[in-house]
DNA sequence: GCGGCTGGTGCAAACGATTGTAGCCCCTTT
DNA sequence: AAAGGGGCTACAATCGTTTGCACCAGCCGC
């Protein structure tokens, strides 16, 4: 079953292959005669012709594809937001060339998606500060930033309102009475991490609160249980704490065990993305809802209007909700 | 920033675009003078020439890119397989080509693969039926089935060891004590639905025990509670059920309690899979614990190795662990 | 009746690499 | 001294498309 080349459709409609391309492209097809045009589409159906994207893209140098860079494809964050790319794109027959970043170094990453020709580039990957994505501002295909964003570059970003994210999860806390609320912080490169941080500094100022924050060095369970236990020896009169992510909240819940008290009735807890299962852990974690599938979705749309020339937000805020769980409810535990 | 191409390397070191070539490549530096090899590759350090490999892969039709179609991307399973094989390639200068086939058909995603002429396919996606695998398996490029497999089709597959891993929670169960073991079966259209049932059969018949078996319509909590309401209700002397997967496991404690008993200490209940935070559910679950990444970088492997021509095993069989945690002990809850 | 325009098609040159073959030079051998 | 051969390099075709340009016939207008 060898590859149906444009010769092929070309001869068995008797026109030259230049006809037989132009009749094919939808932008070219006006100058030849509809006459022809049948006949060259009914023999590519016939022959089941299909153009061959390498040898286009060599010379037209598109290769409808995307690529993207995940930082780190077993974290369940991921899978969502690469499933919203994916279905975004496939509609309009791009294909997504993937990398991970902890394989590469993300610029390896990036690197090997420009040497393949990548019509664009979704980064999930970006630091606040990162030089490779501030040489792609300069000089590289169309590039969307996902989940997080870097700072001063002039680069579309589709993320989450971590502000109002963080106001849903203290409004909620200061609904249910309480004033002693602390919060333990992602890791500062990270705008999610940052982002959060200062949110919740912005509205413990305007409440009035005393500001009770730890910074945890990564957005994984230990980090958490090591920065919460620090954060509950220095104030033990906190009864809420804001964890900057749900694997972070989950070791807020192990260093509020090691310190003796409940999670819940004694020290309420907030987790951020709300991934799967969070309902089910014990007591089911009160946690800001992100809608990453949709996000993927979003970065596609937006890196779909850049590939067509139209012009598109440089920001796009996608707005979360919260989910109230029994973490945060002083019931029963 | 434009591209560095093979002819300004040549020109550079004075040489025809040929001779270059054939200097950066390893395989054909042995007919070049040494003197000129070491000239060319230091002009294309100089210049930070990479070559095309759109370029490349139409004149040698290999893009050393491999595709990859996953069933469903939002599934906490399929990010560690990915991962995993991504990382296996990664070194071997592949890159990774991936589809959901939510967003297409299966033979839609695998075609639009095997348009941009990968060189090798890793599917996720099969069923035991499969027509697409089957004409793969007749004419495609080299193709690796990983998690689950296709019946009668000469292709090699990268698996767990389902008999083993039903074994693994059968015997811990009898080895608790219980006798009347009840199954929640997954899909007979999966190999992983269809293995794991055959294997629970296969045991009870050695055990001489009674076959207590339904069968889930999906792999999700909702069909694994309609499941296990059926079973309870039919017998309600089973004390403990072994779940085709963490989620119909997760449906079993939801018709387990609805039945007004305890997880745990009325029933003993296992998963399979052993999915990030089983261990964080009330209680923790028992599960078979399957390493899934590993099983991505293992299918890479293979598929690495077929495509360097040596021989390789039709199926390999990844052994899987028991992952023992409070819902087979009948201690407290 | 001739020049020019226009609609339709073919020609050929790209895109950037790989690779079979031809050719050159120089050395060896008879 | 001529022929042969080995080492090295250049030439050119090729992969499958796209696309600027040339070409040609027919028609219109003057």
């Amino acid at each position: 079953m060898d590859r149906v080349t444009l010769r092929d459709v070309a001869q068995a409609a008797e026109v030259h292959v230049s006809t037989a391309s132009r009749a094919l492209n939808e932008a070219t097809r006006a100058v030849v005669k509809p006459e022809t045009v049948k006949r060259v589409l009914e023999e590519a159906e016939k022959l089941g012709y299909r153009p061959d994207p390498i040898a286009r893209g060599l010379r037209t140098s598109q290769t409808l594809s995307i690529g993207i860079v995940i930082p780190d494809l077993e974290n369940p964050l991921f899978g969502p937001i690469v499933a919203g790319i994916e279905a975004g794109l496939a509609a309009d027959g791009y294909s997504v060339l993937i990398t991970a970043s902890t394989s590469h170094r993300e610029d390896e990453a990036v690197r090997s998606l420009t040497d393949r020709h990548v019509d664009g580039l979704i980064l999930a990957s970006a630091t606040l500060a990162d030089p490779v994505v501030e040489r792609l501002a300069k000089s590289g295909p169309p590039t969307v930033l996902v989940n997080r964003f870097t700072e001063n570059v002039d680069i579309p970003a589709v993320i989450g309102d971590d502000q109002l994210g963080i106001r849903l999860a203290v409004d909620h806390l200061v609904e249910m009475g309480h004033t002693n609320i602390g919060h333990i912080a992602g890791p500062d490169q990270m705008s999610t991490g940052i982002d959060r941080r200062r949110a919740f500094e912005g509205l413990m100022r305007d409440y009035g609160y005393r500001l009770l924050v730890e910074g945890a060095t990564g957005f994984q369970i230990e980090p958490g249980a090591t920065a919460a236990a620090r954060l509950l020896e220095r104030e033990p009169s906190i009864t809420a704490i804001v964890a900057a992510n749900d694997l972070i909240g989950l070791g807020v819940y192990r260093a509020v065990r090691s310190a003796g008290r409940m999670v819940g009735s004694d020290i309420a807890v907030t987790g951020y993305n709300d991934v799967a299962m969070l309902d089910l852990v014990q007591p089911a974690m009160t946690a800001v809802h992100v809608a990453y599938r949709h996000m993927g979705a979003k970065a596609a749309e937006v890196l779909l209007a850049i590939l067509r020339d139209e012009d598109s937000p440089t920001t796009t805020l996608l707005e979360p909700t919260l989910a109230v769980r029994s973490s945060t409810q002083t019931t029963s535990g």
